[in-house]
RNA sequence: AGUCCCGUUAAGUCUGCGA
């Protein structure tokens, strides 16, 4: 039994799973620290359900879980699809038992509800807290910009300070994206100030959110300034720069970027060829984002479904029927056709291809239809002179209870 | 027999209509 507890946990550590769970499979009793094992090894491992399923026939054993359990099963939770409900079971649980006040536990369950958009419920656990700590902040704020409540990011950010907390390069990171998105170069250049008095300028993760958001406020030369400063470039640092050039129609520099990566042994990912991609596809390039997206292919990197979305506006512009139509065949076989912006990028490129037949298809196959979707239709009816489609379309629209922009 | 390590928050970058 001693041999095989020890074989299991090293086992689960190695990431070797599935053989440890043969070996657990066989032990007559197994106690907390083995279930602890297997779970957290399945987790580790990215296989959430798993996870969760051994964690279910732990409880019906009537293994008592500890607080580093927990958090284990709150993470899966986190991550898994329709883990909102289990990690409410998991939440009734740990309050039953009494560990809810535990700071890491509390920690976990504002992640959880954080990361399924249960911001009410987020809120809920961290107003509960007695002492909570920058990770309690950090993980209310991260909840609050991902539901795009963007005043109450900055509200818990100054509130958490102010409360004699420090933020740390965790916190900035969260906050920044705000910035960026929000085009307040102000607040952002608060924070980076903050940054360098914390002296996290050298961490990836800051100098790349720092580097993106000067880019997206229009600050091009300090964007820069911080990617040459930057002691260790990853990939999305550099994704980062490359997008900004393309963005902005800079193709050479933006080429010149793409190529340096590889030069650095960074491999671009789809993401970089996605920027690509679109840079050209916006700025009147449309054969050149029509052949990245082919060349990307060739170097062993899989279209999604942004992929697709960049460059369908290309042949929009080009008005390249039959490509589009190649793309849509794409679309099929790579399992990206219920896409609500994949489905309206087709309509878009459909309409503007003269094929407005085409578009009233896609529209009509759609598994989702968006405000964006509804506009790019009544868009292409329009654009063909059929004015009192398109009426009747936005009013068919409103019944769906979407509201015009 | 594990108590070192690992395990809670950020990971930052790309996308559709129109303006």
């Amino acid at each position: 039994v001693v041999l095989h507890n020890r074989k299991i946990t090293s086992l689960a550590r190695e990431g070797r799973i599935e053989d440890a769970r043969q070996v657990f499979d066989k032990m007559p009793k197994r106690t907390l620290f083995l279930w602890s094992s297997m779970i957290g090894g399945y987790v580790r491992q990215g296989n959430y359900g798993e996870a969760l399923s051994l964690y279910e026939v732990m409880e019906e054993k009537g293994v008592e879980p500890d607080r580093s359990l927990f958090v284990w099963v709150l993470k899966a939770c986190s991550q898994h699809g329709g883990g909102l409900e289990k990690g409410k079971k998991v939440h009734d649980r740990i309050v039953s038992v009494g560990f809810e006040s535990d700071v890491l536990v509390g920690n976990a369950l504002i992640d959880m509800y954080g990361k399924r958009g249960d911001l009410k419920n987020a809120r809920l656990v961290f107003d509960k807290m007695a002492q909570p700590d920058v990770v309690s902040w950090t993980s209310m704020i991260a909840a609050c910009v991902q539901k795009g409540q963007t005043g109450e990011a900055f509200g818990l950010f100054r509130r958490m300070q102010a409360e004699g907390l420090k933020a740390n390069s965790v916190t900035v990171t969260s906050m920044l994206p705000v910035c960026a998105n929000l085009r307040d170069l102000k607040r952002g250049k608060e924070i980076h100030g903050y940054i360098i008095r914390g002296d996290f300028e050298d961490n990836v993760f800051v100098a790349s959110s720092v580097l993106d958001m000067y880019a997206k406020c229009g600050h091009l030369k300090n964007a820069r300034q911080v990617f040459d400063k930057m002691p260790h470039r990853d990939v999305v640092s550099w994704n980062a720069m490359v997008a900004t050039y393309a963005q902005k129609g800079w193709h050479k520099e933006a080429q010149e970027l793409f190529h340096q990566m590889q030069l650095d042994g960074i491999e671009p990912d789809v993401i970089s060829w996605n920027a690509m991609i679109a840079g050209c596809a916006q700025n009147g390039q449309g054969d050149d984002a029509l052949k990245l997206f082919c060349q990307m292919q060739q170097g062993g990197i899989r279209p999604n479904a942004i992929s697709i979305s960049s460059v369908l506006p290309a042949c929009a512009h080009l008005a390249a029927l039959q490509k589009g139509k190649e793309i849509h065949g794409y679309v099929f076989r790579s399992g990206n056709k219920d896409d609500v912006i994949v489905a309206s990028a087709l309509v878009a490129m459909y309409g503007k291809c003269g094929s407005l037949k085409d578009a009233c298809r896609v529209f009509e196959k759609a598994s989702e239809r968006d405000t964006i979707a509804w506009n790019t239709m009544i868009g292409a009816y329009a654009m063909h002179g059929h004015g009192e489609k398109a009426l009747q379309l936005f009013y068919e629209m409103e019944l769906t209870g979407l509201k015009a922009n």
